[in-house]
DNA sequence: CAGTTACGCTACGGGTCGTAGCGTAAGAAC
DNA sequence: GTTCTTACGCTACGACCCGTAGCGTAACTG
């Protein structure tokens, strides 16, 4: 699930701690909440989960992937429910994503990381595997559903589907992301519904045009 | 148009040096490009400037502020242009912005200042001011436009109009950052096309609806 | 048992922070 | 001009964090 640093599958020798893995991803996220992500510090984490700080860095190259690991569990609760109709699962699905980015842990390491990943390919992969894929199969899995029920037409072109997907995930997760923190206000019932009404129609009339 | 650390218009004693202040601005960008974000430092600024550190603590409280004030006025080159028609002109905004957010300042510089912004209420303030707002008036001002070429109706509820705008807002904005820093992917002329398609339809049919 | 790897701990050089102190520079008021 | 006031450059400083090296110990394998 969590990619880490190669743990290179050595049958030999004391094996990693796994305790002390869960203890430094949960202070990682505690120190997250408490100080944010400019002020956390290996040292601070270290200190919290009990254990050295170079145990850190034996399994971590930095503060970077570090809180990518802490944070991209929580995206583990995003699920798509099957509530009978697309516009009721995106709905939800937006209410889900907003709550999740309500937590000060995900508000403050979420933006923080996508930024250190404009210099850092290796970054921007590892987030890409660990959060937005994640998200993205949200998307997928929705349009699979409407198609079952009939709600959206099971489209020829597969790269032209493709395509379409990406836009819708960009739009989603972008706009929620925009109205959370960077408006910085409420992601509540009524913008979800308004939202959601847009995001439909748009794409019943884009797919038709 | 900056807000800059209070001024204080004091009639007496020596002036700030407002040449400074531009090379200080100037130079923010330069190490932006050069080192991003994390790597920028105060001193390495106040050097490539040609001024004491101690200047730039005497007009930012720190780096946050700094960078925000540096990238702020590239965002005056966003226009609306007079295109004929609401879709040329969404399209050529979103382009407009992704051109932006290609620059490796920008794309640094943004992410970050927000990330900041959800620990700093006076720093999300700044950003909302010298950054956001100027982006939300495109919005307010192609409404406008598209109202009086009678593209879209003038509403009565202006609250709820209000509310529209605000909406249209992030799910433009949003969309853009999302597909350019998260997915990393182009926002060439195809997107925009498709994604000003899906939006104009949304805005239609949710205005029907 | 020996071999191998992880751990905790300490200590370190290097870098950045933000500030204090001082002498000097540049305008304003008289 | 002289005096007043504020900005500037420069230096120096304690505080903090970084990332690593070195060492003795712990845990697990064969």
């Amino acid at each position: 699930m969590l990619s880490r640093s190669h743990p290179k599958p050595s049958r030999t020798g004391r094996p990693r701690s796994v305790a002390a893995d869960e203890a430094i991803l949960e202070a990682t996220r505690a120190s997250l909440v408490d100080l944010g992500w400019s002020k956390l510090t290996m040292g601070d984490v270290a200190t919290r989960a009990g254990v050295a700080k170079t145990t850190l860095y034996r399994r971590w190259a930095g503060k970077n992937e570090l809180v990518v690991d802490a944070v991209a569990v929580l995206f583990d609760e995003l699920e798509l429910p099957d509530l009978g109709s697309l516009s009721a699962d995106v709905q939800a699905v937006v209410l889900q994503f907003a709550a999740l980015l309500e937590r000060p842990e995900t508000q403050t390491a979420l933006m923080a990381v996508v930024a250190e990943s404009t210099r850092d390919e290796a970054l921007r992969t590892r987030i890409r595997d660990s959060i937005v894929n994640r998200q993205k199969h949200l998307v997928l899995q929705g349009r699979q559903r409407a198609q079952e029920r009939g709600e959206l037409p099971v489209e020829q072109d597969e790269a032209k589907a493709a395509l379409t997907a990406d836009l819708i995930f960009d739009v989603i997760a972008g706009a929620v992301v925009h109205r959370a923190l960077v408006s910085a206000e409420p992601v509540d019932e009524d913008w979800a519904r308004r939202f959601t009404l847009l995001l439909l129609a748009g794409l019943g009339a884009a797919a038709a045009g």
